[in-house]
RNA sequence: GCGUCGGUGGUGGAGUGGUCAAUCACAAGAGACUGUAAAUCUCUCGCCUCCGGGCUUCGAAGGUUCGAAUCCUUCCCGGCGCA
């Protein structure tokens, strides 16, 4: 068995601009681009088999380092071969570093701020602004060296540094990790905002470390795994461009770009920094799954994507359709007997009916988020897999206009 | 028939002389969800409202009282026990 190589990638056929389709080859095979990515946190896409993410379609499963260092813990993970592995998924994979976690234990905690401020211009409003000195209450402290946290489940307090989360992402052993981050709220001001993405940018040298003396230290012939330094600066164009600047001189094997966006402004924030990103090397856009806002990705130079939005909706009633979000508690559901969307080729849709999804969530079964996880799952990786069918037959505008005026132009 | 316990919103069930009728839960209706504190959360849930509030109700009818869902009487209905 030939020792298994780092991740690599090629460019099959750019678009005008930023968008391009490629192969993203990992050592536990190749992934074609753009593609969405299932968020299995604990080393499991909730309500759903492996066999069933993968006949789905879906390429690559993501899990994340905070939740499985807290529970079973990173060296189970890794004395049962890594969280693929564990979880019975053989496809590739990848870790979040816990770096979201600062945030929505952080300055998210307790509040309905999310990572995208729905806000056009200027002020920010229905947040806490966050500073250093403001934490009290929250799960998540941050100083200069790595961040605190309370344990969401048992309230014991534990300790990330960029060194510790590379440490555990070893032993979670996905083929892509990311560096230690800070995510940042979109409540947050411009100084803090330049502060967080300056501290970034040294925990993300300390992570490049760290993850090349872990490297040094495998016995040969292991799987190496691959690290995405992640780009911050929230919606402000000079920070990201500095972000995109910085990082871009490390040798990351690729980019996440994460953090907290003006929701109207996320594809431009996203080929700001794109445009100065390596060209050559995989761009992944973190927690970023509503439709338009994939397309938006996808133009301006994204090549996969993660989002729990789909598996989380789906469990809760809402699902995609050709047409936009349906609820399926809603009483008008409860006699409609056709699929959920009647051109999806996806398991729920071509042998369940509304009316008998509406009933298994009316009474709480829980084959309901089963169903549902299915549906917006095949559709979002769907819709990303005809981008990149679209770039490749040079169509991509048309699928864009198309889908999106019949998504967004009305609501059933 | 006698005895006994009970009858409060869609349901279960609080309240047992004034400060409050309707805590709480469930059901129901709607909304939210973007690197998962999430099979979760929020709002509405007697009627009307210019969202300040106004009005109606506690099986029925009388009565006691300044004041009754609450006490008394009769009736109706239900559970249980005894015939």
């Amino acid at each position: 068995m030939t020792p298994a190589k780092p991740i690599s990638f090629k460019i099959e056929k750019k678009m005008n601009g930023l968008g391009r389709a490629g192969i993203l080859t990992t050592p536990h095979g190749s992934i074609n681009t753009p593609a969405f990515v299932t968020v299995g946190t604990k080393a499991t896409v909730k309500a759903l088999t492996p066999e069933q993410v993968a006949d789905l379609g879906a390429q690559v499963v993501l899990a994340n380092t905070y939740h499985l260092y807290l529970e079973p813990g990173d060296e189970i993970v890794r004395d049962a071969g890594g969280f693929g592995k564990f979880m019975n998924w053989y496809g590739p994979t990848m870790t979040d570093s816990g770096g979201f976690q600062v945030f929505s234990l952080g300055a998210a905690f307790g509040s309905k701020v999310g990572k995208l401020s729905k806000v056009t211009q200027g002020e920010i409003t229905g947040g806490d602004e966050i500073d250093l000195e403001d934490q009290a209450g929250k799960l998540a402290k941050i100083d200069e060296d790595g961040v605190t946290f309370k344990s969401y489940k048992d309230g014991s307090e534990h300790r990330f540094t960029p060194e510790r989360s590379m440490e555990i992402q070893h032993n979670l052993g996905a083929d892509m990790i990311f560096a230690f981050d800070e995510c940042t709220s979109p409540a947050a001001p411009y100084e803090y905002q330049r502060e967080a993405m300056e501290r970034t940018h040294r925990w993300a040298k300390r992570s490049l470390d760290a993850h090349r003396h872990l490297e040094t230290r495998r016995p040969s012939g292991e799987n190496r795994q691959a690290l995405l330094g992640v780009v911050q600066g929230g919606r402000h164009k000079d920070l990201r461009e500095e972000s995109a600047r910085v990082l871009g001189a490390m040798d990351f094997d690729g980019y996440g770009i994460g953090g907290s966006f003006d929701k109207n402004d996320m594809a431009n924030a996203v080929g700001w920094v794109n445009a100065i990103l390596p060209e050559n090397k995989p761009r992944h856009l973190l927690g970023i799954g509503e439709p338009e806002d994939l397309f938006g990705g996808v133009e301006n130079g994204c090549d996969i994507f993660d989002c729990v939005a789909p598996t989380r909706m789906g469990r809760n009633g809402t699902l995609h359709t050709k047409d936009g979000k349906i609820n399926l508690r809603n009483v008008k559901f409860t006699r409609d007997f056709t699929p959920v969307d009647s051109e999806c080729d996806c398991y729920t849709c071509k042998n369940y009916t509304r009316a008998y999804i509406a009933h298994l969530f009316r009474s709480n079964e829980m084959l309901a988020g089963t169903l549902g996880s299915i549906h917006n799952l095949r559709f979002l990786v769907s819709l990303v897999d005809q981008m990149r069918e679209a770039i490749l037959s040079g169509t991509f505008e048309s699928l864009k206009t198309n889908f999106l005026k019949q998504y967004y132009g009305k609501n059933i």
